[in-house]
DNA sequence: TATTGTTATACTCTATAACTATA
DNA sequence: TATAGTTATAGAGTATAACAATA
């Protein structure tokens, strides 16, 4: 078998590269994210909407958008899905009939507060790679890399 | 415009989360990726998968997919698209007929070279985020979190 | 004119499962 | 039995462009 006549691959530029090392980064956490919200099909825009729609009662799709960093019309079938399962409800604003406020039900707001116990549970499980500081540390240098 | 009484959002607990930063900054290197290599329709599977190959001529299918940490099925139209592009080859091995080499063409060498250089300028770009010692930590503490 | 939300459409990336051919 | 590659299928996630309602 001439594969494992080669020993170990060369990986070349791709270890310096931020991008590689960010999106493998990415690609893991995703998939322990996934394992832990095994039962339903929460995703990472899911997710983040709830927290938003949570902590912002009121907000406008377009606001998700931005916080979420995606296109206002990707957040639409979000908050589609979101509302078919009761989370949460579309309201005319009133002052400005153009917008829809967000706002969780009482289910919406049961469900997230579980879910936040799920994600403590996952990113829990990687105090073990990080000391506090140095946690803190690689989220805020994360945080320099903006759209 | 009740949005405008909406002074700022509330992102809660989404800037303590590895996974929400993590997930922001990929989104963020993935677009300016995007925008350096506009002329083709370069992702960074592709791009991946021709520097294994070009730092590795003869690597087998299942060896991208272990370094790219995605599924064997998931590199084949990878390569496919490769291929037709008449950047790399596959190659029947002679002493294990199941496996195919790959091996950049002359053409995929070129290409190769030109994108290396625009990824280059892509990640110069990231030097004004970073002092070079900071680079390594942010770039070391990532390789820690693993599939 | 600009903004908010929507629809329609399409593309990328990836996974799973079942298959083949080889070992 | 196990491995390398393939096919077929499906789903998540996102983007773009054109549009209606409202400001």
């Amino acid at each position: 078998m001439d594969g494992s006549a080669m020993v170990s691959v060369d990986l070349d530029i791709l270890p310096d590269l931020l991008g590689y090392n960010v999106r493998t980064a990415q690609l893991a956490l995703q998939r322990s994210f996934a394992r832990a919200m095994s039962d339903s099909e929460m995703g990472s825009g899911l997710f983040g909407l709830l927290v938003l729609c949570g902590a912002n009662p009121g907000i406008a799709q377009v606001q998700i958008a931005e916080h979420l960093n995606i296109d206002k019309a990707s957040v639409v079938s979000l908050v589609d899905r979101s509302e078919e399962r009761s989370w949460l409800q579309r309201r005319r604003s009133t002052t400005d009939r153009r917008r829809h406020g967000l706002f969780l039900t009482p289910e919406g707001m049961a469900y997230l507060s579980a879910l936040k116990e799920r994600m403590r549970v996952c990113e829990e499980a990687l105090d073990d790679l990080f000391e506090p500081e140095e946690r803190r540390q690689l989220i805020s240098l994360l945080q320099r890399i903006r759209p």
